[in-house]
DNA sequence: CATGAATGAGGATTCATTCAT
DNA sequence: TATGAATGAATCCTCATTCAT
């Protein structure tokens, strides 16, 4: 069933919650994003999502519950993102870091508004979120660090291994900034050059010695 | 001289300009880093300053003026700890590397404060405070890059110093956005993981080799 | 449907957006003409519509908005009675003036409010407001013009239509001004003042001769 | 004695009262007539005067202290200068009108700010100050009415005076306006203008009679 | 289910006014 | 006398949240 609201635009009317819901998760991530937790407004995410603001209410209660949802279902989307690519990987570690590293930046790319909540907003607001965040996070992140582990009983496996992986993501979007000033490079070459980093160290870039994407 | 307030607390009363200037800066740090930009207010910082809130409209200007009157201070602060660190160290670029990370952790460290406000609070809102932010952030990566170049002739190396410092200065933020929420590290701890990741590698980690700071 | 509110008094809900900018346009007149429009405060005008404050910013935007929706409101009120009075007139030109005069005095003084914001707190106001009070005068100019223009053929008339509408309009508006500090006299008295003095002048008047609206 | 001030400028020190009360008038008559009453600040009011705020209150008391002084002052010059026009004109009633007019407008002319200061803010804000300017207002104005009430014992001695005295000046003002957008006109064919049509009437005018200076 | 109407509460900002030197 | 430093008290405005239909 369909209505014209007053300004002609025409708005589905009795939509199924699961619906709903998704379109207000969609708002309520574009909206925190681009404004950021404290400055963005009820208002204009049930706008966003086309519905009224008691809707919002009704449907994903407070605006401090409807961003812990947005935090829930982006860091599960990004888990299975990697989950996905790192399973698709054959059993020597670097090729299972390159393609977990692969699978992160693609959503990352694809998904910039997720991301920022994620990363950005998440963090920035203290107390339940970032504990929220932390928790999803680890989860993700052992994902891909877990075949380090499981690689050797070696000095390196005792790595804090969520240590490394904070570092790796800051690596990526710093990367990831420069790369928009140097758009010469294909994304390949991009991941190959944080692989590199990662990988060989600079200990030994100086001695020329590089490390290559398999065949 | 001194008096007694209603509170029955004691308020310094006619400071100097300079001397409020300081008050207020070191109050609005510390509350924008607890409750993030947007919650802060500015009747708990003048609480927090132990002054009235138009004596910091009077010194520092409006909310934003204020904060990016912090993000300057701590910036300058940042960098020139930074600069000190790597200046004292000998010729051997690791070793520089290794100063300049030490300084920078060391840092973080000590001012978990203004790092959160710089790091997370200024790029949580966006707009003209992550300009501030990244014009430091671009100091910072020239600075590293210039370590580098010195770093060897190596065609593999020089060519790709700015990307490489990019990408080693997003790490380092990161990591030490990290600690914030692991704070059961040393500064050192935390640094020589980081050295180790750069300039090692994964590569080397996992076949047990690190590198170690000169005796 | 009714409801008595905290304090006792009655407070109609849930009124039709029309209504509601209504009783906010009324209140700030009121308001604004007592206390002019800075010591008029938006708390006030509120309480006196009978609303929260939020609904005056929901309906009628900003403090200045308001001041503006309220000159234009008065003065649209205004120009039509006036315009209904001369209307309403027969041929002579005199007698024509003299309808135009008594709709003026007639609404100032009906509507002592309305004249006061539009008249005196307009116009000490700078900027934007006195600009919408020079929109309506120049109407106002406009119809006396053409009402002198049919007056006669004589030179010394036609030539100078304009100078002398906006004399006549000024006199008008000072005479109504002066009446607020003045209310002794009819509305009917003020115009015959004016109708004197415009059309028998001094010269006349005296040698005691006297114009007198038609029987 | 002099000192040379934070921002270089030169400051006189420990004036005489009365030449400090002047400059501090002067400042204020000026910032009421640009800002209004409510507007302006005793900041800008003692940054214009060029003398600090506590001197202010010490020389004049608050706002409204200051305000009257201001009031009062002008309004004693706009006296002083309609005298002064009256006295050297001779015996007929239309000339000392039209030397009386002629002073008015002069003062009006030279002394922007003080009729702004005069006419507009102070009938717009209520109570004591309109109350104090229509006490100066009516010794004024009863100047230049006098002598059309000692002029004859006719109907006209018994008009309100004040009431055509107000009616002039807003057609006076009007007319300078009017003026504005015809500069081609001389001061002296524009005050004919009003004399005109205050003396002759419209009905005369349109008899092609005209008013006319004697030489 | 869906929404226009409504508000309590709180935050940024400014200003008249006064100390303490 | 003269002033930099300081503040209590408003004022404008916005937002999360909830009725009543």
């Amino acid at each position: 069933m369909r209505t014209n609201d007053a300004a002609g635009r025409v708005r589905a009317k009795r939509l199924p919650r699961e619906v709903r819901e998704r379109q207000i998760l969609d708002a309520a991530v574009e909206v925190f994003s681009q404004r950021g937790y404290h400055a963005a407004s009820m208002d204009e995410i049930s706008e966003v999502a086309d519905i009224s603001k008691p809707m919002v209410y009704a449907y994903l209660g407070s605006k401090e519950d409807l961003f812990a949802a947005c935090i829930r279902r982006e860091a599960t989307r990004l888990m299975e993102a990697i989950a996905a690519g790192v399973s698709e990987a054959g059993d020597r570690p670097d090729v299972q870091l390159w393609h977990g590293l692969r699978a992160f930046f693609g959503f990352v790319g694809e998904y910039r508004d997720s991301w920022q909540v994620l990363h950005r907003q998440a963090s920035a607001q203290g107390g339940p979120f970032a504990q929220e965040l932390l928790d999803m996070r680890r989860r993700a992140i052992s994902l891909v660090a877990a075949l380090l582990m499981n690689t050797s009983d070696s000095e390196a496996a005792s790595l804090h291994t969520d240590a490394m992986a904070a570092a790796l993501v800051g690596a990526g979007e710093s990367l990831a900034d420069w790369w928009l000033d140097h758009p010469e490079e294909s994304a390949g070459a991009v991941a190959a050059r944080l692989m590199n980093l990662v990988w060989m160290g600079f200990g030994n870039l100086v001695d020329g010695q590089m490390w290559q994407p398999p065949r």
